[in-house]
DNA sequence: GAGAGTGTTGTAAC
DNA sequence: GGTTACAACACTCT
């Protein structure tokens, strides 16, 4: 679930909460999240302090002190970082309700890891597709070489942005969602950038006209933006930093309304498959 | 109760 | 190489 703006979020939380903190111990209830191998990463956590939390795209990079290596955390559908100090919840994740917020380590929690204030850093995951792994210099060079333009960053320009939908003869959907062309951008906000451009994420992307690719980049960077300014949104339990809802659910035109009347038309909003995802257009809104 | 669907992405096959 | 289908897993919804 996570896209951009939820990790986004959970990356403040984290700055705000667990930089400059010292780990004292950590605790994996489940191998399989963890990439490497368990005796490392006690080395080089322990006693050690996080220095910084950094993202690319929907991915979180964790800094440490006495290594150059850095700690990376892919949340993918269902992964949680829920920071837990004096009883209360700091920062969040995804599809937890408060009720089993207030009772953690649960069911799914994967990984603690404690600090020496007393915090605690719950790592949870239902469907273990999440993962946490320390890399080199260079295998972080590599992965963030990986990543396409993101959406917030400087080196989202147009001219960058369209040059992603020349000659490609996917759907415009595919492209969207390919970190390696665009960073950070999941499904939802997929479809929600489609339908303020007025483009149907089926279209093939070198069928764009300059001024629709021109109007897409406006989108996804509009709804980007203001998914952040709304601490993220999600479908089921998500729930912030604070134990509160993203806020950005009122704010979804298309995603999720299927069958609904569309916002600003009034035609039902349609429900198909494309590029092997569940997409929410208007027909009429959107060409 | 069975089967389809779910926010991601790496891999394999075409 | 670009593109597409699917598996990884555990849960919810129909």
């Amino acid at each position: 679930m996570p896209e951009l703006p939820e990790v986004e979020t959970v990356r403040r939380d984290l700055v705000r909460h667990i930089v400059g903190k010292t780990i004292t111990g950590l605790v994996l209830s489940q191998t399989k999240v963890v990439r490497g191998k368990r005796d490392v990463f006690e080395q080089a956590l322990i006693s050690h302090r996080i220095t910084s939390v950094d993202r690319i795209g929907k991915l979180l990079i964790l800094s440490v002190d006495g290594t150059y290596q850095k700690l990376l955390v892919h949340l993918k559908m269902t992964g949680q970082l829920i920071y837990r100090a004096n009883g209360t919840v700091i920062a969040g994740g995804h599809s937890l309700t408060k009720q089993s917020l207030d009772d953690l380590p649960n069911k799914h929690t994967r990984a603690v890891v404690h600090f020496a204030d007393g915090g605690r850093l719950f790592f949870n995951d239902m469907r273990l597709f999440a993962y946490i792994e320390f890399v080199s210099p260079e295998r972080m060079e590599q992965v963030r070489a990986g990543y396409g333009v993101e959406p917030g960053t400087a080196g989202f320009t147009k001219q960058a942005f369209a040059t992603v939908f020349h000659k490609r003869t996917t759907s415009v959907k595919a492209i969207l969602l390919n970190q390696s062309l665009i960073a950070g951008v999941g499904n939802i906000y997929a479809d929600e950038a489609c339908f303020r451009a007025g483009i149907r994420p089926m279209r093939r992307a070198n069928q764009l006209t300059e001024k629709e690719i021109g109007l897409l980049y406006r989108a996804v960077d509009d709804v980007i933006k203001l998914g952040i300014e709304k601490r993220g949104t999600t479908f089921n339990h998500f729930v912030d930093g604070d134990g509160n809802s993203g806020g950005f659910l009122p704010f979804l035109k298309v995603y999720g309304r299927t069958g609904k009347p569309c916002k600003r038309c009034h035609a039902i909003i349609k429900k198909t498959v494309c590029a092997g995802r569940g997409t929410h257009y208007c027909s009429k809104c959107q060409k």
